[in-house]
DNA sequence: CCATCTGTCTACCAACCGGTAGAGAGTGTG
DNA sequence: CACACTCTCTACCGGTTGGTAGACAGATGG
């Protein structure tokens, strides 16, 4: 049985992730569970409290991802693909999650100076560290990496944070034949990537 | 000199960027101007008129950035990197609105409702006919196109999201050169993207 | 000189915001 | 039974929100 305290957070990690922090109301997220808004307060103090904790929760499933890629394969090539795909799975708490991260990231400056941990921090390393397995980038530099890094999760995050505007543009069906050669073109490129042949060829 | 309705377009540019539709009030933006909020409202009728008036101008910017590349470099490789380039110029209004384009994205669903045609469509298009141009993409299906469009957006895009927190992560100069190794690494990718010699190893 | 238009102002509105105080109900536990 | 604890509730707070009504100043133009 999903206590009361879950529920809320999962109501609330669904309305931040569409309307971000300001977006949303305490009574809204109450609402969602059919109690007031004084109720949830008392679960979790402040809405800034709230959100920290479904912040927590996001990064946690994150990290999840990587470490459940790193266990299955053992190729790092295989392990990157593994996370962006399971980033890119289409599973609905975790476009919630990637939804929530970028708010999170576009907010930054305003609510930051709250001294948050970020919470990617954790998770990127984890990326790093898959990319200093490979061949290919072992004797790289960690900006490096962290290009490599970035632009492989640009491309994933970008194209999730679309779907609804892209199916609402072109179409489902439309949307779907994009969505097959979005993921296969990204799989040619981390494959491309992480080619120890091409080192040259990319000019490092 | 600029008008004061422009100057109100102006701060509500940044103060959007800054904290999404949701995070700005009115006041606010008056205040930044030194006009009070009714005047405000005189010019701009109401919040929403402001915020479309305010995207307008971001999708006029990026139009402008497709034509400026089109129209100085004619191999559409060169003409690829020179958009994404111009993108990820450092302008501070560019930043301001690629960042309210990304809150767009994210809140579409919501306010979406609300009828507003995409204002990013025409700006797709303009890459879309960029890629056709190409040898390497000239016989590919929309969806293709739209795939490798996607993912060098979403390369620069995610990594200009990511200026702020990275930079306080990692302080100013570490960020430095992550930002030249990314630059290189998209530059790369976009030559491997666009080589018809590849083709064939990409899977198509 | 008068009429019109533009821009800014003060004053006000109902609605909602995040958060506090305190009461009442239910459930163990001694 | 009595105490404590957890949860939910109603009632309320000061402050802010987007938006309206109407007055006033200054320029423009016939």
């Amino acid at each position: 049985m999903t206590t009361t305290r879950e529920q809320l957070l999962e109501a609330a990690l669904q309305l931040f992730a569409e309307k971000g922090f300001w977006g949303v109301s305490l009574s809204q997220v109450a609402e969602c569970c059919s109690i007031t808004k004084q109720s949830l307060l008392h679960h979790f103090g402040s809405k800034e409290k709230l959100y920290r904790e479904v912040l927590g929760r996001i990064a946690g499933q994150l990290l999840g991802v990587v470490q459940q890629a790193t266990a299955a394969v053992d190729q790092p090539e295989a392990q990157l693909v593994a996370v962006l795909e399971g980033l890119d799975s289409g599973e609905r708490e975790m476009e919630q999650g990637l939804r929530v991260i970028m708010r999170e990231l576009l907010d930054i400056g305003e609510r930051a100076a709250t001294a948050r941990s970020w919470p990617m921090m954790s998770f990127l390393d984890g990326l790093d560290s898959i990319l200093s397995g490979s061949l290919a980038w072992r004797e790289s530099s960690r900006a490096e990496r962290l290009a490599v890094v970035y632009q492989c999760l640009g491309a994933v995050n970008y194209k999730v944070m679309s779907r609804t505007t892209l199916q609402g543009m072109y179409g489902k069906t439309a949307y779907g034949a994009f969505e097959a050669a979005h993921r296969l073109q990204l799989r040619n490129t981390v494959r491309w990537l992480l080619d120890p042949v091409g080192i040259n060829a990319r000019g490092r």
